[in-house]
DNA sequence: TGCTAACATCATGATGTCGTTATAGCGTTG
DNA sequence: CAACGCTATAACGACATCATGATGTTAGCA
């Protein structure tokens, strides 16, 4: 459980969301992805490398470049459901906000 | 990006996971759940409190007692896919490991 | 060999979260 | 209405996380 909490938590934080939708099309390097994002370079650094623990990235040096990308993609599937489930829940929100008004 | 980040957040929490899973059956009011979890009375409020803000379970005070359910259970869904996910992530992990060793 | 670009790391301050203890609110029951 | 059980909240300390600015490291090239 403690575990699974901690997957879910890489997946908890804004920059990271977007660090990885910038490696929605495949591998980029780190500058790619700073100027994807608007980041700093040092905090894509940090996030890349949280990614890579949580064995969600790869990473892979090219010269003096290196290459990040997502290994699994099932994990933009998870990202996508929990998208849908978040936009479920906030109509069913609404619809009960409706009812008390 | 910001929200669906907030909304992963609410699963990062081992506690948390813990008080979903027990309210997977059903209702249940907040003493069965902490008999279930085992956590602090005040603990098992809390988080109760915040997964009903998120929307993810709706409270119904009946008499004495306040009766909380899961209202989406699609929500059990996203738990087990990121479980799946967080599997198949360790084993490559591994296979990663033993193709250096 | 020295410079530069790309990337990583460190130290720090600010903020957020978690769990506990104590207490308050509230409905029920005697 | 007094006491009790159930639930919620407040206050607090401990700890984690995040973003930044500065610095380190390494590879490629003049």
């Amino acid at each position: 459980m403690e575990a699974l909490a901690d997957y879910f938590k890489v997946f908890s934080e804004p920059n990271r969301l977007a660090v990885l939708d910038a490696l929605r099309g495949g591998a980029l390097n780190v500058t790619a992805v700073v100027e994807r994002t608007g980041l700093s370079q040092a905090l894509v650094s940090k996030h890349l490398k949280l990614l890579t623990i949580a064995g969600v990235v790869r990473r892979r040096p090219e010269g003096s470049l290196v290459f990040y990308e997502v290994i699994d993609k099932g994990v933009f599937r998870l990202i996508l459901q929990g998208d849908k489930l978040l936009l479920a829940t906030r109509r069913q929100q609404l619809d009960a906000l409706v009812a008390i008004l």
